[in-house]
DNA sequence: AAAACGTGGGC
DNA sequence: TGCCCAAGTTT
């Protein structure tokens, strides 16, 4: 059994002298709040993405829409795009949402409760929890993956994840407390993040490594145990890249729900179980220059890629493919080997 | 409540 | 290559 005082204390002096510093932060024992807005975009940016992966966007979001008010005066479009490449994409149209929705019905200032944040649209129990605790220092019992993963281990919890969550929520929630909230929910995901890390932690930096359950046992990658994913099908399909001889592209606005939503997109036609000739949507003389790999969450695509010169009002055309999802700029830099 | 929803990096 | 993983939410 964790003796909880003790091990806070460890845990936030070791949290004293090896935060990160991160943009959206601001650093422990300096009496400085960091500014809500940051914390919920960096919080949704970070939703099932990595640091390093969100951090360029962070910069480039706040660079151009610094408030929530200056958000709220964007253009779907432009948000969209900016958000190209991040992934989940309702989470950008979620962002327009509640950024709206902070202006009309809370006067521009984010709500400061755990209840009240819960519910804007793309804010769940992780990131309300997050924002109450870390932007308005409200005791909240902060858990994500890694602070799962950080009990999991202390208390080498034998039921595998994701059915252990429950579990894993309420033993993460015996060691919140209100002293320091907010610096205690980001010492605990930056244990998990930099010591307490999925393969080969490090635990002999690990401040609470004599707390540690699993590190007694000697196996502490062995936690948290998960249940294995079904394997991902694999569907095929065809896309045109069309071009207008002047550097543009045809594209097109995807329907706002479900896969890739919202997103501007190429032509394609439907993803299928199996490979079939398909017909294209606009006359051209098409010729094909390979195929592109390309993986969803929950199944791999083969896209084999066409292209052709030709001019189509249909289309939306735009010579910049910096905003297309990821799985469509391959197939553009498929037609464009020279960059 | 299971399934949908992106992407890139590591091994 | 393929599977796992990363600061989850919505339906």
């Amino acid at each position: 059994m964790i003796k909880v005082a003790p091990f806070r204390r460890r845990l936030l002096d070791w949290y004293d002298r090896e935060a990160r510093a991160l943009p959206w932060r601001t650093p422990p024992r300096s009496g400085m709040r960091p500014d809500p807005y940051r914390v919920w975009l960096s919080e949704v940016m970070l939703q099932q993405t990595t640091v390093p992966h969100a951090m360029p966007y962070f910069l480039e979001f706040t660079r151009r829409w610094p408030t929530v008010e200056t958000l709220t005066a964007a253009e779907d479009a432009e948000v969209m795009s900016a958000w190209a490449g991040l992934g989940y994409y309702a989470r950008a149209r979620n962002l327009l949402k509640t950024a709206r929705a902070v202006a009309a019905d809370h006067g521009g200032v984010f709500p400061d409760t755990e209840d009240g944040l819960l519910r804007l649209p793309g804010v769940g129990p992780y990131t309300a929890a997050a924002v109450a605790a870390i932007a308005f220092d409200r005791p909240a019992n902060v858990v994500d993956g890694n602070v799962e993963r950080v009990v999991a281990r202390l208390h080498a919890v034998e039921t595998p994840l994701p059915g252990a969550k429950p579990e894993l929520k309420h033993l993460a929630g015996g060691l919140v407390a209100a002293d320091r909230p907010g610096d205690w929910a980001q010492a605990l995901m930056d244990l998990g993040a930099t010591i307490c890390r999925p393969r080969a932690p490090l635990c002999d930096r690990c401040p609470v490594a004599v707390d540690c359950e699993a590190f007694r046992q000697g196996e502490p990658d062995r936690y948290p145990l998960r249940l294995r994913k079904a394997a991902r099908p694999r569907r095929y399909g065809t896309v045109w890249v069309l071009r207008d001889g002047q550097g543009r592209i045809g594209l097109m606005r995807r329907p706002p729900q479900g896969l890739l939503g919202g997103m501007l997109g190429l032509p394609t036609s439907e993803w299928l179980d199996a490979p079939v000739e398909a017909e294209p949507p606009i006359a051209a003389a098409w010729r094909a220059v390979g195929e592109v790999e390309h993986v969803f969450t929950h199944f791999h695509l083969t896209l084999r890629v066409m292209t052709a010169e030709g001019l189509a009002d249909s289309l939306i055309w735009d010579e910049d493919a910096a905003g297309l999802p990821s799985v469509f700029l391959k197939a553009v830099r498929l037609t464009r080997p020279e960059r």
